[in-house]
DNA sequence: TCCGTCTACCTAACGCCGTTAAAGAAACCG
DNA sequence: CGGTTTCTTTAACGGCGTTAGGTAGACGGA
């Protein structure tokens, strides 16, 4: 591998500046006007480049949204890792899914195009995948210790579809008046029907 | 109230054919090809109408899709009105849940619309909130008899969001593999964690 | 029967969208 | 210096939701 010389790091830097300054703007308008206003034209108009220089350095708008969604997915993983991992499994289930349901109500624009149906060429972004499997972690400790009533895929299927169901329901049916403490009571009675205090067998 | 002349009669029946054939079309393109690919004038093509006359019937994109909803969203309180009542409020609340994500899982471009964020402004359609209401009686019985282990707006929350999500995970990433028992499981759980066996107070 | 009114429907157009073709400008490399 | 590659632009294409404006025909009263 050769040593990277002083133009080519130059061009490389500049090359990453453009990105940076287009997916700021990207987020940008996302949150404040919402998915369904964003245009690859006002977004041109916002970061000072033209639509076709986006298109140079993004490819498309799926792609651009994509790199977008994966950083943002890149601070759930981080918060992931940081939320305390103590002994008692369920209290860690329990963190972990405050995190989850925590950054999909504080970003609800970047959770709803997460949920999206897909192409199904394109991969779900990396960070997003890497998110999810983060979650299965307590699962899996708890379903080695025998403390599952059910196997850990299906636990794990219905704990991400209470999740995901109740950050989208949050998010979208802005005229219901939901309960403040929803996600501990939720959680409670998903717990006390999925997992029991010792191993069976 | 006067009686309605024959001519009268005639003209209603005419807007009423009109309105038929466009929403048959509709709901023909919405299964064959999706949301992302109706447009109206895909719409005008194949119901033999222009555009503009789509739009002297229905006003707009979005009262159209309306219209096309709240139709399919009849045929969802249809079925939940046959369900069967029986005597054991659990189990009616299984039959109705299972309603409801069999419906979601056979219509998933309408249920996707009607997941989607609505302007605050326009009415979520009548048949949806109809379906909601029926949706919470067993609950309503359950809470009654003193048998949930929290309040039953709290236990409706819950439950919604598990179906929700439930439904929606499923039709939107089909990548994954899901459990063809997830329902039941799920459901058990969820009744384990709120629902006890007989009153308590 | 005639005439104003109203409904249904059309053609043409506006301003937006995502995207691409083509070309100029600038930086890099030999 | 000359050739190549990268970045950026202007101009355009086809499609979108929607609206303005006009025409043909049915309706209802004189």
């Amino acid at each position: 591998m050769s040593v990277m010389q002083p133009a080519e790091r130059r061009r490389l830097q500049s090359r990453a500046d453009a990105r940076r300054a287009i997916l700021d703007a990207t987020e940008a308008l996302l949150v404040e006007d919402g998915y369904e206003a964003f245009s690859m034209r006002r977004l041109a108009d916002r970061c000072g480049y033209t639509a076709p220089t986006i298109y140079h350095h993004f490819g498309d708008k799926q792609h651009l949204i994509d790199a977008l969604l994966d950083e943002r997915c890149q601070g759930l993983v981080r918060t992931l890792r940081r939320v305390h991992q103590s002994e008692d499994l369920v209290e860690n289930l329990r963190a972990f899914s405050g995190a989850f349901v925590r950054f999909g109500l504080r970003n609800p624009t970047h959770y709803a195009l997460l949920s999206q149906p897909r192409d199904p060429g394109l991969p779900v972004p990396p960070a997003a995948e890497e998110a999810r499997v983060l979650m299965e972690a307590p699962l899996h400790g708890l379903a080695a210790a025998g403390r599952l009533t059910a196997d850990q895929e299906m636990v794990g299927q219905s704990l991400w579809a209470f999740l995901h169901g109740f950050i989208l329901l949050r998010t979208t049916r802005t005229d219901v008046e939901w309960r403040k403490d929803g996600l501990d009571v939720g959680i409670d009675a998903f717990l006390t029907g999925f997992v029991r205090e010792e191993a069976s067998r």
